[in-house]
Order: structure tokens, then sequence, then C-alpha cells
DNA sequence: CTGTTAGCGCATTCAA
DNA sequence: TTGAATGCGCTAACAG
């Protein structure tokens, strides 16, 4: 840098401040400073700027790829995520430790590789907040805990989602309707998704008078499978499934089939805060309620890097209900005109 | 730290010393310093020692989740590789951005946050290894380019996988055998173990005189569903088919349920170079070739470590195959006592 | 075995 | 609008 400064004739903290433009240079200078960076190749360090600013400009989002490995949605939250924090000049990296305990946290604020965090897979009560808010360690989460926290976040708005996705299932006339949520233990281990959506549907289902049954599934085929057993075999099985489950799907489908249940002839199929690069793909294709993980991506890191910057501005959060698109797996529910039951 | 040494009665550098462990000290002072180092609740900061040493003991995983998301075999090799890096003292991220570019890769290099790069989707003419070489950042590939470069690799041994694979099957008395590659466009980018895969199961087949056939799928459910209709349709079907292609798996298995055909009574299906969490719970569990993943990622990181300390150090390039497991989804192939085609 | 000292490459405060 | 000087927190010679 010092040979930039030499080559265009000026003192090395001007060609600082044109890197930062954190002060007025002017155009003449700034151009020299440019052009002797460019005949050099030089190009600035960042570890040496992270030392003198105490910031890194580096983001990391914490991945916790315990049970189904990242699913489509996931990946689309990290590309959005991966280029909002390229817009605003960071970097974003994917931290998949056991990023859980106090000791891990805390050695990640002392480090001090990293200026703020994003959190993924956020439970109603997760033992991370407490901790990130002692360290004093800046983060936003995607998802979020007890309502009663006043913390930043962005996340689905599972009640819109649901009660839009029942409307539409009503409207076709169906009215005994079952949810595949996830598994039980990630429910009962108060996984705000599992939580949240199983309230939203029941509350909706609710409201619509519908009749409302409901399973858990891990994120396996096999599970999926046998988790839609029970369904099926009752005397009065459902006449559309909502499934927020992408792994179990292919299990759930393949029931379907192995019962020569025809979808939608015989039983309407819906996936619930998925991607559609999953549900497209599914046969037949599946009406869905995409996650809007990428708008939640940038809101995320917008957010955050806005609490990094200052700490004290007030924190806005967001909620944006998944997309219902409609695709080949649900139609209106005929009153058993033909219906096959094997 | 300078208060470290002050409670301790040392010189600062002597503090450095025992936290680098790059010089002798005596029992008494290092004790000394240690619990002064936990009184004052000290942390070394790992910018400063990156900027100081050169060195930020930082790898990067590089990936392209473009196609297909991160499926549960590369997960488990992330695991591995951040599970290698933690007892070697370094952290492990995911980069995921278009890091492919020389800009890219150049910007990344000049950054200096990065001491080395572990590459996941080697092609056989990667466009990146030039690039890196050029640049002089470290770097390891999963999977390995064209076999004429010398370069430090860890990938799978296909070779003996596939020979492995295609030897149970015939002495389960399969004659006509059907490979499930990944799409057509991978394999014609040159995309390693499309490539590599294709040729061992080719002369596999050969040399034990089976016929063989292959075609390609992305790797969704409805390309696999497609992809094998031609198999199915054929005048002789194939009796075993082999599946290097998770995501296009439940498909494939939808397929034969669409045709009332059995597994393994009907037909084998085994998986390739997968992940048993994948096998192991679809329906039925498959019989797999389970890619051996974390021991890759060890070796992975383990080399790239050495040739970051000792960049002249005799590379040390491994290929290991994959474990054949038997699970419900092959059987012996009976000569059409009753096969039953729809 | 331990202390002294000179940077690592840049940001930023003070002067001009 | 620019320059000079100080230091971020630590490492690694060089000296004892």
């Amino acid at each position: 840098m010092k040979d930039v400064a030499q080559r265009a004739g000026v003192s090395l903290s001007t060609v600082s401040y044109v890197l930062s433009g954190s002060r007025p240079i002017s155009g003449p200078t700034r151009a020299r400073i440019l052009s002797a960076m460019d005949e050099l190749n030089f190009h600035p360090n960042a570890v040496a700027r992270a030392l003198a600013s105490k910031r890194t400009k580096v983001l990391a989002l914490l991945l916790s790829p315990q049970e189904r490995g990242l699913g489509h949605s996931e990946l689309e939250f990290v590309r959005g995520a991966t280029e909002a924090a390229r817009n605003r000049d960071h970097h974003l990296v994917l931290l998949t430790a056991g990023m859980d305990s106090e000791a891990d946290l805390s050695y990640l604020k002392h480090q001090g590789l990293v200026d703020g965090l994003i959190l993924m897979e956020v439970r109603l009560d997760d033992p991370r907040i407490p901790l990130l808010q002692k360290l004093g360690l800046p983060f936003t989460m995607l998802g979020r805990s007890a309502p009663t926290l006043v913390l930043p976040f962005v996340d689905i708005d599972f009640d819109t989602t649901y009660q839009t996705l029942l409307e539409y299932l009503v409207g076709l006339g169906h009215r005994r309707i079952a949810f595949v949520n996830q598994s039980r233990e990630v429910w009962a281990s108060g996984y705000g998704p599992a939580v949240r959506a199983q309230q939203a549907f029941e509350h909706s289902a609710g409201a619509l008078g519908v009749t409302a049954l409901s399973v858990f599934s891990s994120s396996t085929p096999r599970d999926g499978w046998e988790a839609c057993q029970p369904l099926l075999d009752a005397s009065e099985p459902p006449t559309a499934l909502v499934v927020m489950n992408d792994g179990a799907l292919p299990g759930i489908l393949l029931a379907l089939s192995a019962r020569c249940l025809r979808i939608p002839e015989d039983i309407s199929v819906v996936s619930a805060c998925s991607s559609s690069l999953v549900s497209e793909t599914l046969l037949p294709a599946l009406t869905s309620a995409d996650a809007p993980s990428r708008e939640l991506a940038r809101l995320a890191v917008e957010n955050l890097i806005q609490s990094i910057e200052d700490p004290e501005a007030a924190l806005q959060n967001v909620l944006l209900p998944c997309q219902l698109i409609i695709r080949a797996s649900s139609a209106s529910f005929r009153t058993e005109p033909e219906r096959k039951n094997i």
C-alpha cells in the first residue's frame, strides 16, 4: 500500500481514504491512486483492515446439520444471504460445528473473526440467545423465539400461510384435512416452525370448520410412509394432505401409490413452506406454499448489518407469508362417486 | 495480553509463546501464565494473530449449490472436514458464492482471509485449478481432474466400487444390469464422478460379461421416473438397477411401484456412492455402496494443512472405495418363475 | 529457558 | 483537501 502511495505521489493515508471512502478525495488524486493500484495489482488486505478497524466484514450463518440435510429451501436462503452480504460488501460464511454451547459461541466472539451471526433453526427457548446477548455478539434470527423477547428476526408468517392454504382447500370442497408436521421430537423441542405451523393449521381449520387431523413425521421417506398409514387406514380418511416436510414427501407419495390412490383425483396433497425446487420435481408436481427464503435472507442480512453498525437502532422485524402456487396435486373433492379404496 | 504478562510477571512474548507452543516454557511460569489468562478471562485475538503470523488458520470449502441441494453425503463430508479442521486447530467455513471466476478466486486470495481451499464438485478440466495454481493459493480437491495433472486430491475409488457392486449382483444371478447416472449435462461437463462411474460401470460389466444398459437422470424424482421408463419398457428389462443419484431415487422407486414391480422380488435396486442416511430411510432400505465421506474429508483436511505448512511436501493422494452394505433391496434373480409385468 | 524489539498492513486521530 | 504519526494485538527473529 505504501508502494501505491509513492507511485501516486500521495501519502499512505490518502490511499487508505480512497479505499474506505470515509473522506472526500479530489477527483484527480483519486484517479491517480486508483490507476496506481491497478498497475501494481494492489489488493487491500482484509486481515489488516480488520485488525485496525475492528470489523472483519464477515457474517456467519450458523447451521445445525443434524437431522435432514440442508434442503432446497435452506439452500435458497443461503444463496440469498450470500448475495445480500456481497451487495453490502461483506462475506457470508457457513459455520457448522457444534456452535451451540457457550464455549463455542464465546470462542467465536473472542476470536473476533466474525462481526455477526444469523441463527437458523431457532427454537422457542433457544439457549443460544441469552448467550449471544451476554457476549454482546450481534445476531439476527431466521425464525423467532418465544414472543415475549424483543429481538431481531425475520420469519415466515405461518398464520397467513396456513389460512391461505386451508381456504384454498376448503374452496375446493375438502372437509377432512390432515397435516403432516415435522417429527414429534422436533416439535416437542420447541422448534419454531413445527410449533407455529401446528398452531396455525389447527386454528385455521377450526375457523373454517373443517375436520383437522395431524401427524408427525421425521424427515425421511420411511417415516413419511409410516406416518400416513393411520390416516389412510381411518374409517374416514382425509381428502387432502398438507405436508410441511420435504424429506418425508417421497415416502408419502409412495404410500399413496401403493394404495393406488391417485393424486389429485382421490386425494389432494399440498406442500407447505417448501421450495418450488422440490414441489415442481415431484410426481405429480405439487401445489405448494413456497417459503420466501430469498427475501427473508436478504432482510436478515440487512437487519444484521444494521445492528452491527448501529447497535441502538430500532429493530425491524419482518414476517412474510409463503406464496401459494397451484400445481397438479390439488383438485376439488368430488363427493365419492368412484372413490376406490384398496 | 500485556495485562496477562504483567499479572504473571513475565514478558509479553512469553505469553505469546505459551499460546503458540512454539517454544518450550517451564512448567511453573507456564502455569502462572495460564492462570493469569484465566483470571483475566483472556482470549487471544485471531485477527491480530493472523496479521502477524500471516496465517489465518481458516480453511474454506467451496460449494457449488447449483443443482441438487447438498445431499447427505456432502453434509457428511462437511461434518468430517469440520471435525478434522478442529482437531488441527483450524476453522472450516463453507463458501457458496460464485467462487469460480478468476476475479472471485483472486479476490479470495488477496483478501487473505483463508489459508487454503478444498474444492468440491471438481470437473475433469476444472478451470479453477490453473487459477489457483497461478495464484499460489493452497488447495486440495475432493475428486480429481484429468489424470495427467499431479495435484493433491482425495477421491472415491470408482473402479473398485463398481467392481464390487457388479460382482455382488452377478453373484446373485443378475445378467442384465442398468446404471442410472447423473444427468447427461453433468456428465458431459466432465464432472468427475459421473464420468468415472460410467467408465467403471461399463468396464466391470464388460469384464463380468453382463449386459449393461445405462441412462442419465438429473437429480429429481421426476427425472428419475422418466429416466427409467425406457428401461422398464424394453422387451428385456434389466433385473437390477444401480443408481448413483440420490435425488432421483424416490422417483425411480415410485415408477417401480406404479408398475407393481416389487423390490427385490421383481427387480433389485442398489444405490452407489450415496450416504447410508438416505439408503436406510428409503422404502425398502436400499443395499448401497456408501461413500466414505467422513474419511475422505479427514484426509482432505490433513492434506491441505500439510501443503500449507510445507508447500514442497510430497503430496499424498488417496482413493477410497465405497463400502457395500447389503440391505433389503437386493436379492438373487430367479429365472422368471412368476415375473409379473404390467 | 526468557526478555526485547521490530514489524504485519491498514485505520484514524491530529495537524496542516 | 491532504500528510504524519500512532496503534490495533500479536508473532518471530534476535539477544541473552
